[in-house]
DNA sequence: AACCAGGACGTGA
DNA sequence: TCACGTCATGGT
């Protein structure tokens, strides 16, 4: 049953590696392990966005050099990076790779969020943004507005292909429905939120560990 | 020196 | 829907 071996392989790899503490944040000079209290302030929500869309294709090492620049820059708030010179916003973020496409869609995103203010935003409205596409619509709603969308992305496809419950070609949803289906009856409210970040971070953190393909457990 | 990294989009089957 | 090319830098 896949379903049992997403309940199960949770546990298995909380005890293996420990919270991770995701979404790592300049504020508290990265991950925050055991303290889910995060974001705290709408800068701290708003570098998360960003960050989602610089981390696309592109190691999380690039992005902090990227976000480095942007919060010397000051531009780390929609209103600051609406107003940042189109070249300046580009050799910021160069380190990230598409800084072509990346740097138009950061300006959509701050647009849409300067507007937005403190509301939370629908999964809709972040997917008709340019560059938002379902992960990172779900790594926004998941880690900046806590809002229980499981994150699908090319590890997890990987790890659990491995682990027999996808066969690897399967569309986001299908896949996430999977993990949805399976761990909605066991965790509700704040833990729901809670599993499915550490959850993600934990699956991301074993791949990485096995980047050839061949974990097992 | 290929290959991959916390993908998304446009296009043509 | 689905497969494929494109976008681009940085580390191994």
């Amino acid at each position: 049953m896949p379903h049992n071996v997403i309940i199960q392989t949770y546990p298995q790899l909380l005890e293996l590696y420990g919270p991770r503490g995701w979404w790592p944040l300049s504020a508290c000079n990265g991950y925050h392990p055991n303290d889910y209290s995060f974001p705290k302030t709408a800068s701290q929500r708003f570098e998360i966005c960003v960050g989602a869309i610089l981390t696309q294709n592109t190691a999380w090492t690039s992005v902090e050099t990227a976000l480095d620049n942007l919060s010397q820059l000051h531009a780390l708030t929609p209103a600051a990076l609406l107003a940042c010179d189109d070249q300046v916003l580009k050799t910021a973020i160069r380190s990230t790779g598409y800084y072509n496409q990346k740097s138009a869609y950061l300006k959509t995103m701050a647009a849409f969020f300067h507007d937005c203010k403190a509301r939370t935003p629908t999964r809709e409205e972040l997917l008709q943004l340019r560059g938002v596409g379902e992960e990172t619509a779900d790594s926004i709603l998941l880690y900046a507005y806590q809002q229980p969308f499981f994150v699908i992305d090319a590890y997890t496809r990987r790890v659990f292909t491995h682990l027999g419950v996808n066969e690897g070609k399967e569309s986001y949803r299908v896949v996430q429905k999977r993990f949805h289906d399976a761990l909605e009856p066991l965790y509700q409210g704040q833990e729901r939120i809670l599993v499915y970040q550490e959850y993600h971070a934990l699956i991301v953190e074993h791949a990485k560990r096995n980047h050839s393909g061949k974990q097992k457990q």
